[in-house]
DNA sequence: GTGTGTGCAAAAGGTTTGCAAGAAA
DNA sequence: TTTCTTGCAAACCTTTTGCACACAC
């Protein structure tokens, strides 16, 4: 993960040309102590409301997939309707609020390494991801 | 599951009205050997190519979503783009291939039972449920 | 007949694209 | 100076909505 503060170097290391709007967007993303996780919305969000700055959103969305492309973002697969990122790019699981729609890091060490009794010819694995949906516990719905 | 021919009695049972689209469309789906994994576009094409006949696009979103909310379909999550859907409903796994961008079933049987160590207080579990990404085993990538 | 569903077209989100002006190397 | 990036608006794609007409009961 991109962490402390000087981006200008840690994105001309990973080939990512540091503009001064890509160096706010990392700022924004990466200085903080728990992960993060959001929608490109939240983000341009954040940047008008937090930093006081405007990015055009073609800018966020070219920001994003390029951290995303070099490994410093990754994606969340949610019941989709928008994309959802998150700040942890190592392998993990999540919990998901169906009710608040709050997304949850679950570390791999709170599971039990899950064994695979079923492999595909040809095929090597490239992640096991988990996605636990929860609700609260004094209603039933669906 | 819905199975076997009389879909206007299954229909009616389960409280959806059932209209010559939606009986047709619940023949595409449901007769058939194998679960089924497809987009709302995927199923407006095999509509007019398979069953030579034109419903609405507003009519195929309704009946996917009535459906879905009785229970005979599932979302399933996986990168955001569009929605899928499965005529599995049963709690069960995936591997999707990052290349082919195939989804293939993986029965909860394939996987020893998960064993979460961590329980959030106030909130139930809803649903667990596994993705497993598989790519070709002679390539690397990302 | 009443209530619900269908089809169409328009509208609404989220995301992508083309291009002229601007910044980085 | 050359190459890449920004910002804006238009385009795109998926999904939703409004409404007149048609069908199910």
């Amino acid at each position: 993960m991109l962490k402390n503060c000087n981006f200008v170097e840690k994105l001309r290391e990973t080939g990512i040309r540091p503009t001064k709007q890509r160096v706010k967007i990392c700022e924004l993303l990466f200085l903080r102590e728990k992960t993060f996780h959001f929608t490109i919305n939240d983000l341009v969000k954040k940047i008008s409301n937090e930093m006081n700055e405007k990015i055009s959103l073609a800018t966020v969305y070219n920001t994003v997939h390029a951290l995303q492309k070099k490994g410093h973002l990754k994606e969340i697969a949610i019941n989709s309707d928008k994309t959802y990122y998150d700040t942890n790019t190592s392998i993990h699981h999540h919990f998901y609020d169906e009710e608040t729609y709050e997304l949850i890091d679950c570390s791999e060490s709170d599971i039990d390494s899950i064994n695979l009794k079923r492999n595909l010819p040809g095929k090597k694995i490239k992640s096991v991801e988990v996605l636990i949906k929860i609700a609260n516990d004094n209603q039933n719905q669906n």
